[in-house]
Formats: C-alpha cells, structure tokens, sequence
DNA sequence: CTGAAAGCGCTTACAG
DNA sequence: CTGAAAGCGCTTACAG
C-alpha cells in the first residue's frame, strides 16, 4: 500500500541529476520547461524523472523563488453556493497541476482590512489572489496586489479592469434578458427590487431593468422601486411595501435569488396565489430557485466558468491550461425559465 | 502606503539575531516558542522582533521543517453551504495564526481518489487534513493520512475515531428530538424519508427516527420509508410515493432539508395545503430551510462549530487555540422550529 | 547549450 | 542555557 520503501526517501533533484549525468541545474530547466535545452538532454532527464517517480519539492521551489504555487482566494461574499462555485471552477481548472488553492474570507468593514490582506500577501507569497464580488469592485485592494508584485483577477457583474486582470458577467444584459421575458408575458407594471448601494452587481442589474423596460416604452416607477440588502429578509420587506401600494405591481424582479423568495413570502402572507397573482423572477439560480414553490424563473449567473477562466488568467504563460480562448473576459448568463412567472391576472 | 522601505528588504532571522547580539538558533527559539531560555534573553529577541517588524518566513520554515503550515480540507461534499460553514469556522478559529486553509475538493467515486490524496499530500505536506463527510467515514483514508505522518481530523454524524481525531454531532439524538416534536402534536403515522445507503448520516438520522418512535409507541410501518440520495429531486420522488400510499402519512420527517423541499413540492403539486394537510421536517437549516414556504422546521446542524474545534485539534501541542475544552467531540445540535409543522388534520 | 558556486531563510543535530 | 556548522531542495547569477 506504501509505495515508499521505508528508508529510502523520496528522490531529489540530486537523484536525478546523478541518474541523467546532468547538472542539477540541467534538471531544473526541464522541470521548470525552460527553452534552449537539447532534445536528447531533456529526454535524458525525464526518463530519469519517471523511473524515480520523482516530483520537485514544492517547499524548496517556494523558498529559492520566493513564491509559493498556490493561488489564494479572497472574498467577502455572504452566498456560500457563489463562492463554493467559484473554487470548483478553480480547481477543475487547475486539478492537474501541482497548484493549491487557499481560501482567505476576510471582513470588508474591518478597519484593517488592507493591512491584514497586505501582510497576508507578503508573508504568503502566492502566484496570484482571485477576488469575488463585492471585494473585486475595489481598486485599493488590486493596486496592493501589484504593489506586492501579486497577480490579481478580478471577478465581477461588468468590466472591472483589463481583459489580463478580469473576469466578468454581463449583468445588465442577463437582467434585460429576463425582464424582457416577464414583459413578454403581458406585465405591464413591474416592480423591482434593487441591491444594496455601492454594489456594482447593484447598478448593473438596475440598468438592465431600466433598459428592459424603456425598451418596451414601460415607465418605471419609482413608487414600484425598492432597495434591499441581497438577503431573504430585505426581500420579504420590499415584497410587503410593493404591495402595500395602491397599484401593486403584478410582477416583480428582484435582484437575486434570496431577495425573490423574500418576495413570494410578502405575497404568500397575504394570501396571494402565486404565481397566478404575482410573478416574481430572480438572479442567480442559487439552490432555493428550484427549492421554492412556484420554482423560481431566474438568470444562471456562469460562476463556474468564471472561476476557471479567473485560473486561467492568473496562471497565464507560467502554466497552461486553456479552455478558454485568451481574450475571453465576459461569460455568458442565461435566463432560466420555470414556474414563478406567468401572464398577468385579467383586469 | 508601502511600509517596505524600498531597496531594504524584509528583515530575515539573520537581522533579528544581529540586532539582538544573539545566534539566530536562540532567535529560532523564541519564534517557536521553545522552553528554556533565559528570561532576559527572550525580551532581548523579541524587542528585536518588534523593532524590526520582523516576520518569519513560511516559506523557509516549510522547507527547514518539512512541513507546511497549512491545513488542508479535503472533502466530497455536495453541500455547499456545510462546505463553507465549515471553512468559516475553521477560519474563524486560525484567523489570528500564520496558518492557511487550502481546500481540496475530490471524488470519492474516482478511482485514483487514494493515491491523488496520497501524492497531494506528500506533497504539499500540511499540518494536518481535515474530511468532511462522507469522506471521513473511510478508515482508509484516515490511515493513509497517519502513514504520511499528517494529522487527521475526522468530522462525523457520530463517534468516527478516538477524540483527538474526531469531531461529531449526535444525528441520532437530535433526530430523536425533532420528530419527538412531531409527534407531540398529535402525529402518528409518520413517514420516513432516509438518506442514501451506505452514509453513517443516514443511518444515524434513521436510528434517531426509530428510537423516537419506538419510544412513543407508534411502529415504523415499511411503506412509511423510502429511501432518498439527500438531493432534491430524490425529495420530489420519495414524496410521490408516500402521499400514493393508501393510508398516506399525516408528517413526515425527510433526512435532510433538500429531501423536504422536494417533499413539500410533491404535497403542493397534489393541491395539498401546508402545513395544514401534511407536516414536514427536515434536518441541516440550510438557507432553503427558511426559503421555503412554509418555512422548514428542522435541526440545526453545529458545522461552523465543528470546524473551530476540527481546527482547534488539528493544531493542538503546536498551536493555542482553545475556545474548546480539551476533550470535547461532540457539539449540540438544535430543533429549529418554524412553520412547517403543525397538528395534524382532524379525521 | 550546460554547469559549479552561492544563496533563499529557516531548522536539526551536535557541541560546549 | 546558547551557538557554529551543516543541511532542507530548489533557483539565481554568472561562467564558459
């Protein structure tokens, strides 16, 4: 079961130097891909390499390049699926490598937050920092990155930063896409539920409604427009002053998934057959969506993808994977279609 | 903004020592904490240490040592939101350490699952892995991790190792107690919704079932159980089932919040009012538990504090942290009750 | 195109 | 109780 023979430790680049009748230095250009080396002389180091089942020590790597090989993740973001989906993109992406991923959840109202991050970083080391929304939104935190020479992506709803430091959704699109499908279905007075302010998730969802509805010659009404926080319980306030107008909207957009169901639980409370009517949709495709009852007609944010392609860019031309074409920055979002919407009650 | 002077580096062991007129073996000393120096000493290396801002380098430490200071959480995991809880408390628990938290997610249905978790960590060599589960019901896992000499801390719905390896919940006990409450309502036939075979979740949580209501005198009645996989659908699934039955269950009891979504959706695509014609609990307090309509009575499952004190064992003997007393395993769970669950329909 | 030397910043093993 | 030497396993900087 142990393939290692006691006692004799694991080979080093000294092993395998002596095996190939190289240089140390010799092997380290093959193990590190560098160019310039002789066919035969690398074929001669990796047979070495294979018969010795050797692999490069990751500790000495990281101390003679002052580096580590891991690529760290920080975020602030309080959806466990966004960010649990975010590191399966990662490692699917970066799973043959010898790359580690770290998590670092840290507290973006912390008086200490640049510092902490900043010593974190210089201690640490990393190839590059993968940052989530709404971390991603703030340029101090990416100028500190490459202060400390460390890579930085930046994953958000819109453009962040150059196509090499970002990684994006089409937020407005997506919302546009699926406001204009609650359109299609005859509504007419839409009521929406905004993020909070300072988000930029927030604003671009915001311009995707706004754009939907002007697009189809609908006023927005301010009196329909309430801001929540992202979490269930803002929603089931928004939900309860939206309909507590005097012209209550017989369809909502809520700006996430959590929010939506804050939504049908304001309309369930006062009886409301759902989604007969109120039809509600939602951003995300969080679990709940399908969980809920009607489920929940929402946008499929690609967080997956973005995960994997913000890998990609953080390893680029040190390691190489390549789903995805170079240029790529925005991953498509799609509207999915279930049960919470449907036409508007007769008048 | 920067506090590194530029052109003078960050200062190294060899510093420290100078400053302090000491070797750099007695600065190592008092970076390790080790016992046995003389008092005046020790000030004299730590007002250097303080002076020159001076960090240790992990990097190096690793190397000399062997050993990298990280802990690594293995698991497959289908669950996002324990996944994170779990990262959160074990977090929570390092936050101030030097320590890292690098995450490694793997399919236990893979054929190389044993020697990828082999070669990682040989690897990587961390302090300690952590496994959730059901990753941490295999043995062979947990002796894989002790002949590489890595620290092993298992996470459990039950005792699944000696108590410095393991950290658990009672399922079986708090099972008891939810459905306890369902039958303090008036409930007698009772359906059961298990989790998938072969989880020692699934058969804590049924004997949990079992014993509540052997000790209420109601029987288990075969048809009254159908099996699940904890996902979803399977919840829609076992849901049809029971309510096809000719004496159809009055509550039911699903092994896992998912399942009882799924439940409740089976229940409300028959037109069936909740909680009025059928009572459902179900068991994690997953965001969907609160999502759902009626809210989900449920169990709330102590996976943030699981991590703490996973963590807290993981390092014990190296590093201090002890929000825990020493020999605890086990943590508390609770009965959440919300709205899902009433008295059943008159007959 | 390849290599010998020095170094990365710590710790271990041994003295005294 | 403290220290000088050697070493962890790589890479950088320089030769040739």
């Amino acid at each position: 079961m142990e393939p290692q023979t006691p006692g004799r430790s694991k080979p080093t680049i000294n092993d395998v130097a002596a095996r190939a009748g190289v240089s140390k230095k010799t092997v380290s250009r093959v193990i590190n891909g560098e160019a310039g080396l002789r066919e035969a002389m690398r074929a001669r180091v990796e047979t070495a390499i294979v018969e010795l089942g050797y692999a490069p020590n990751p500790q000495a790597r990281a101390l003679a390049f002052g580096r580590n090989f891991t690529l760290v993740l920080l975020h602030d973001n309080p959806n466990a699926q966004t960010v649990l989906n975010f590191q399966k993109g990662v490692l699917d992406a970066i799973g043959g490598s010898d790359l580690a991923l770290v998590v670092r959840p840290v507290d973006r109202n912390s008086a200490d937050l640049m510092s902490d991050i900043n010593s974190f970083l210089a201690r640490h080391r990393p190839l590059a920092a993968l940052l989530l929304p709404p971390l991603s939104e703030r340029d101090d935190l990416a100028a500190l990155c490459r202060s400390l020479d460390v890579r930085c992506v930046r994953v958000g709803s819109a453009l962040l930063d150059d196509p090499e430091h970002c990684v994006a959704s089409n937020d407005c699109d997506a919302v546009r896409a699926v406001v204009a499908h609650v359109i299609a279905q005859g509504h007419r007075r839409i009521g929406f539920v905004r993020g909070p302010a300072g988000l930029r998730s927030a604003a671009e969802r915001e311009r995707g409604f706004v754009s939907a509805m002007a697009e189809h010659g609908l006023a927005v009404r301010a009196s329909l427009c309430v801001e929540g926080t992202y979490r269930f319980e803002s929603g089931i306030a928004a939900g309860r002053r939206l309909l507590d107008q005097p012209e209550p909207p017989t369809a909502v957009f809520a700006s996430n998934d959590e929010m939506a169901a804050g939504v049908m639980h304001a309309a369930l409370e006062r009886g409301l057959r759902l989604p007969e009517q109120l039809s509600i949709a939602g951003f995300d495709d969080s679990p709940t969506a399908r969980h809920v009852w009607p489920a929940l007609t929402t946008v499929r944010w690609p967080i997956v993808e973005m995960g994997a392609l913000a890998a990609q860019k953080a390893v680029a031309g040190i390691l190489d994977i390549h789903p995805f074409a170079e240029e790529t920055v925005t991953l498509p979002s799609a509207v999915v279609t279930r049960d919470s919407v449907t036409r508007p009650p007769a008048t």
